[in-house]
DNA sequence: TGGCCATGTCAACACGTGTTGGCCTACAGT
DNA sequence: ACTGTAGGCCAACACGTGTTGACATGGCCA
């Protein structure tokens, strides 16, 4: 056999999440994604269906959350935001959500989700009063999104240029206050 | 004459302006937009002469920031979160701008420049460090945009459901952190 | 060697889009 | 009453899109 039909699978996959990442789900064209893989658009419909099925596909992500009520509590804030920005710099799923999140109301509804169970219930183990836990957990979403929007997707170049540490010593004390105090 | 041609403009820009806002800038079709304002697409055309200018003229908007150095100065983070909630409520050009800044690269250049210009030069009068101020009012959009993001566009239910005193009250004190402490 | 299936290509369809040019129609000025 | 013109409509074009089905071809197994 020429190729092996897991290995054009995940071809395609990887030139659509890259897609995807860049241009958002209208922009986006199967041709374009099949001509990055280097096969024929027919190949994505015959392995993906349509071009929902292979989105779905590629906006599969999962924040990952670590355990924070394992690290001390003080440090809860710089622990979070680090971990943020890892996960954004590691997974394109993030770009891929946050640009069609943005316009897409099926995929808005998903970010919903995501982030009320993840970093609800990670609020929600960290709060003693259970009633403030879900918009503690709302406002930590806010500084993190929007640090995720300024620096990756709008770019601004005061935000894009900033360390990380920078970062972390700026929104740490944020997150902590938004989080335990 | 049945309609002066400039309510006829006028009428298709309060309809561009509303399908922008809320489906983008590509799934805000012409044809959509022209039977809103309850005439022909091909008017849309000789008024705007492209979707393009269209869009520039409904995408025209101001951060109207007000001089943030008449008010005390450890009130100025509560200011600027009240000022900018106001703008947001009051002007759809607002939700436009994030809603294809995200996608188009041009938009988000557009973006780039009215908060540094706009905010980065009320950052400026603040702060004694001309070299910190960058970053300041970086820092600042990050939080601000964060919250525009969850509150009216992605709709997190805590964010949403908000008051605006509760919004203030949190927001305010990490503003006035990023931009005086 | 011959046949079969997985892998892949090609050309085309149906549809929605921005955009264009020609035509109509009601009114103002004479 | 006649005419010019501003405001508006209609049908069509050209293009790019997702999607489909028919056809080709290389390699494994009998």
């Amino acid at each position: 056999m020429r190729r092996t039909s897991d290995d054009t699978k995940a071809a395609i996959l990887a030139a659509a999440r890259e897609r995807f990442a860049s241009d958002g789900y209208q922009r986006a064209t199967i041709r374009a994604i099949a001509a990055d893989a280097g096969i024929d658009p027919s190949m994505v419909m015959r392995y993906y269906g349509s071009k929902d099925g292979l989105f779905a596909a590629a906006a599969d992500v999962d924040l990952r959350f670590p355990d924070l009520t394992a690290v001390p509590r003080h440090t809860v804030g710089r622990a979070l935001i680090t971990h943020f920005l890892d996960r954004w710099e590691e997974d394109e799923g993030m770009m891929i959500l946050l640009r069609t999140g943005v316009t897409d109301e099926a995929v808005a509804e998903r970010m919903r989700g995501i982030f009320a169970t993840q970093l609800g219930s990670l609020a929600a183990r960290l709060i003693a009063d259970p009633a403030q836990a879900p918009v503690r957990a709302g406002l930590a979403a806010t500084q993190v999104l929007g640090m995720a929007l300024c620096r990756y997707v709008l770019r601004l170049p005061p935000v894009a240029g900033m360390s990380r540490e920078e970062i972390v010593d700026w929104l740490g004390p944020t997150l902590q206050r938004y989080l335990t105090e």
